[in-house]
DNA sequence: AACGTCACCGCAATCGATTGTGTTAATTTT
DNA sequence: AAAATTAACACAATCGATTGCGGTGACGTT
């Protein structure tokens, strides 16, 4: 009413025809002679008439809306997905309504409810740190509700997921540095109870037994906040205790890396050369710190594309229809830059 | 209906009262007993109704949906700014609906068409590079409907903008530069359509001109692209052509001052020493390059907050105020790391 | 006994659009 | 000419909730 759009009920009073008349005329039903259709058109055009969405979403118990729930915006993966899911669903005549955590369950919580107070027609989500239970979700997934989890995913049933295969990602990685000449490993690990990070875990043990290298429970460091600061710090400690030193590290995130780096050269150890690096996600900043990081790209963006489609075909299914629950997963990409070079070379 | 979600009517026929008392009893109206509102409350729990916010949106034109339009999600500035919305958005119960377009003007024209379908209460816009024409929103404005632009700013009249002092954030960088005894500094401008590229182009040539260096027109470089590509083609194009070669660069923003760092560098002149560089945004890598890189910081999160604050004081307005035009201005602060450090220190 | 008051609640219109089911009138059929 | 068909349109229910107004009893008042 703000905009003063122009509705059905106009150009009908302005014709003196009825709702109806109109509604199927702008359609092109059957049973409107050709005349009342043109006119009706004519007019519809001329008021610059659109129909409203909202009148459409409540009769047709359909909103053309998804939600995404991620835990931050300002974070170059989960952005990079964010922007895959908006270029589907434009294309597709979807919107997207979103929602950030901040890695709080409340958050989650309220979110999903005000998400669904809205009409969502699905959800994509991507669930916080602090979600340890998933109760949230399968009671939604029990009433058929359409969900996809992407990155993060729960390890509960009938789910449709989209992942990375973070397992060889994190092997592709370690074996990497292994190969490279870097035998002492440590690893900066993410929080606990993510999937991802369990993955990345198992990743780099098996890496190193592959290669018969003794693993070091010392050298496995959990950093659950995930800032720089955060792995500045506990790689500063590993290096300045340990009586054993590491040489290589293989950081499940490449903002755990970068602070690494920086804790590793403030020591005066050389990257690489002394140690070696390799991070996970491939961030912007990457490939511009000094040196160049090396790490594992994540297709974030086919991520978004793909998880997105997914829900749109469960959304899209005849509602007796049951869809299956499965799990896609995008391959990752080891980037070999400067900070693993090997030992060697320098 | 997907949900099975309890409406009013399901309340009201168990209970065997009308709509209307059921939707009364819900909000406490006078003229129900207590003896009702008593079971209609405990019976609207056990069903675990929740109001149809789409019923709602249809019933008071009012969608408690705000839409955001930006050029790009993957981008460190915007995704902080969207973080800012988001919150303040997500505390007074609005919705946010995002779309990106990609620099593009034919897709902001759709997105603001999809969103106005969509009957959002109002937009926060930072338009496309390739905007130059403000017609599609001026037609809103004129009719009162509620738009916030932020960081781009149109120079259309009677709008209320949220932008940072990009004039007086070049004009201290430069400086700055100056200061450091780098005096033959050269711009890395942005797409002149923009009026942040020309505030900061303002800046950087007023600095020159209150120390008295003459500024020479070779020296300023529209860098309409935006990559770091772009910048480190420019920046090594300048150095390799120009008989006298600066010894500054002032960025309008950090990725191009990041291309630039990389092409001075593989020159072999040495940052800071031989040239100085100050970027603009404070992008989340610009304290980890080599060298951290000094930037003019944006507040993107207050930024973010302001405009959805303003946007939200003029939704409310009774519909027969009109608000005034206006324009925050947020404060920049120059970063100072050792990318322009001074020339004796090395 | 007749009337007023008040508590409590239902009816129906409304938001904008869709759609099944009438209802006309003209046209065709027999 | 009467009956059947059909084209072209209107009516009204529907989606879920809100809200002005009207209605119905149970009281008290005079």
């Amino acid at each position: 009413m703000k905009l003063g759009q122009a509705t059905i009920k106009d150009i009908a009073k302005e014709l003196n025809v009825s709702l109806s008349t109109v509604s199927r005329a702008l359609k092109d039903y059957p049973g409107i002679s050709s005349e009342t259709k043109r006119k009706v058109k004519e007019l519809a055009e001329k008021l610059n008439y659109r129909p409203n969405a909202i009148a459409l979403s409540l009769r047709k118990s359909k909103s053309f809306t998804i939600g995404v729930i991620i835990p931050e915006v300002v974070h170059f993966f989960f952005s990079t997905v964010i922007s895959g899911i908006e270029e589907v669903a434009f294309a597709n005549g979807y919107n997207v309504i979103l929602c950030q955590t901040n890695e709080k369950l409340q958050r989650e919580l309220s979110s999903i409810e005000a998400m669904l107070d809205n009409q969502v027609d699905g959800l994509l989500v991507s669930y916080s740190k602090e979600t340890e239970d998933f109760e949230h979700f399968t009671k939604l997934l029990k009433q058929n509700f359409p969900i996809v989890f992407f990155d993060r995913v729960p390890e509960i049933e009938n789910t449709v997921n989209v992942t990375v295969n973070d397992f060889k990602g994190a092997y592709d990685a370690t074996s990497h540095l292994i190969n490279q000449g870097y035998k002492n490993i440590a690893h900066l690990a993410g929080p606990k109870n993510l999937t991802i990070s369990r993955k990345r875990l198992d990743g780099y043990l098996a890496a190193l037994q592959d290669h018969s290298i003794k693993q070091n429970p010392d050298w496995i460091i959990p950093c659950p906040i995930g800032t720089q600061e955060e792995s500045f710090n506990f790689t500063k400690k590993l290096f300045e205790n340990g009586k054993i030193k590491p040489d290589g590290i293989f950081a499940s995130n490449d903002i755990a890396a970068a602070g690494a780096m920086m804790a590793v050269k403030s020591l005066g150890l050389k990257v690489p050369g002394d140690v070696g690096i390799v991070g996970f996600s491939d961030w912007q900043f990457s490939s511009m710190i000094d040196p160049p990081l090396s790490t594992v790209s994540q297709p974030g963006f086919q991520m978004g594309e793909k998880a997105i489609s997914l829900l749109l075909e469960m959304i899209n299914k005849k509602k007796d229809e049951i869809w299956s629950p499965k799990t896609v997963v995008l391959e990752t990409e080891l980037i070999i830059r400067k900070s693993s070079e090997k030992i060697n070379k320098i």
